[in-house]
RNA sequence: UGGGGCGUGGCCAAGUGGUAAGGCACCAGUUUUUGGUACUGGCAUUCGGGGGUUCGAAUCCCUCCGCCCCAG
């Protein structure tokens, strides 16, 4: 008797090639395209009813079952609020962590269990061994940046069989097997919402924002944003103020509702080696105290050597332009062991 | 009012007789399952207004307008 997976496809070239895979490998499978989100709203269509086209598309042509988990309620509750009321308190969340923690690898996880599953599967670039999380075999994919903190005991219940190939190979195989979805656009911006900038976003979640004043080095007001909740730490464009030298978002201020900017790339305030972190979460086992460990601050950025010393991570090399809110993920080699919230 | 300086695209800024550098911003695209970064391309028929000299002016002359500084 074939175990019995559910696999979460998106609409993408990558979870098609998932679900080939594990049909070829002997799974029973399952497709499932989860409704997270369809709102559309001024300038944005939301393509949720194509990706589900496709993803059905593709599982007509894999011949597997094929079913629609509806979560838009929760997805709301748990990922979009939490992302809208991260940015009013002045940090830059990242929903797509909270996306796997809470929707793909615990709703999707127990709805499907109980729908009759014994595994889950998904296409991120990241490989699982023995309830670890490790990094895709691609190094210029791998996701195991979004992935550090879903739960051992769920990973021990997933596949991610695209973790071992690279992009060129997964794109290879899913034109071997002529997938409708082979050449297909990779998607980006925010998981299940499409392609929208966050400004947008939020202009629409919350309504325009009131203006403040722009803040040079020297505290001297050089313009007026048009809310400081859509601007980020290192952030260069969107300001409208120019004059010589690029500036750069250092910090703000939601209380006063000011945002500081700085023309000068080697601004102490821009550089951080030192870093606490809040919401911890290991996968296994924390991380030792003296030992060096790879830290990776946002998605495909480099992994830069630190160490761990409780909630504080320590940087060898200090990084430019982190902000609160983002994630930084800690890797022993291969092995993802989590990580936490730069705060 | 007298003396000096300045006024080049949204901003900074080259260019002092030969037919508008460059940077920032902005726009478009590329990269990217978060924000952001980075990369590529686009972006003044025109140099505060008007007149004149000249084959030819942003560059010289006259005049008007505006701003700044020093005087007083």
């Amino acid at each position: 008797m074939s175990q019995k997976v559910y696999v979460g496809m998106s609409g993408g070239v990558d979870s098609s090639v998932t679900a080939a895979l594990l049909k070829q490998q002997g799974f029973d499978v399952t497709g499932v395209y989860m409704k997270n989100w369809s709102e559309d709203f001024p300038g944005f269509i939301c393509p949720w009813q194509e990706d589900y086209l496709d993803a059905k598309r593709v599982a007509v042509e894999l011949g597997i079952t094929f079913k629609l988990f509806d979560f838009e309620k929760q997805y709301r509750h748990k990922v979009v609020n939490y992302m809208v009321s991260e940015y009013q308190a002045g940090r830059t969340p990242n929903p797509d962590v909270m996306c796997n923690q809470e929707v793909k690898f615990k709703l999707f996880l127990d709805t499907s269990i109980e729908d009759g599953a014994e595994l889950i599967a998904t296409g991120h670039y990241a490989r699982i061994n023995d309830g670890q999380l490790l990094t895709g075999l691609d190094p210029s994919k791998d996701q195991s940046y979004f992935l550090y903190r879903v739960t051992a005991e769920a990973l021990r219940k997933s596949l991610m069989p695209i973790g071992e190939y690279h992009k060129s190979q997964v794109r290879v195989i899913a034109k071997k097997l002529k997938l409708y979805t082979a050449d297909k656009k990779d998607s980006q911006g925010i998981c299940f919402v499409g392609k929208v900038g966050i400004k947008e976003f939020l202009l629409n979640e919350l309504g325009p924002q009131t203006a403040g004043p722009i803040l040079d080095q020297e505290g001297k007001e050089i313009g007026q944003h048009d809310g400081a909740i859509f601007y980020t730490i290192g952030q260069r464009h969107g300001l409208q103020v120019g004059g010589g030298l690029p500036y750069y978002v250092t910090h703000k201020n939601i209380k006063n509702n000011s945002v500081s900017v700085t023309t000068n790339l080697d601004d102490p305030e821009l550089w951080h080696k030192e870093i606490s972190l809040r919401d911890i979460h290991w996968i296994n086992v924390s991380p030792q105290k003296n030992k060096s460990y790879l830290a990776r601050l946002r998605y495909r950025g480099p992994l830069v050597p630190c160490s761990i010393n409780k909630n504080k991570l320590i940087l060898n090399d200090e990084q430019r332009g982190l902000a609160a809110g983002q994630s930084a993920v800690i890797y022993d080699g291969e092995i993802c062991l989590g990580g936490g919230i730069m705060s």
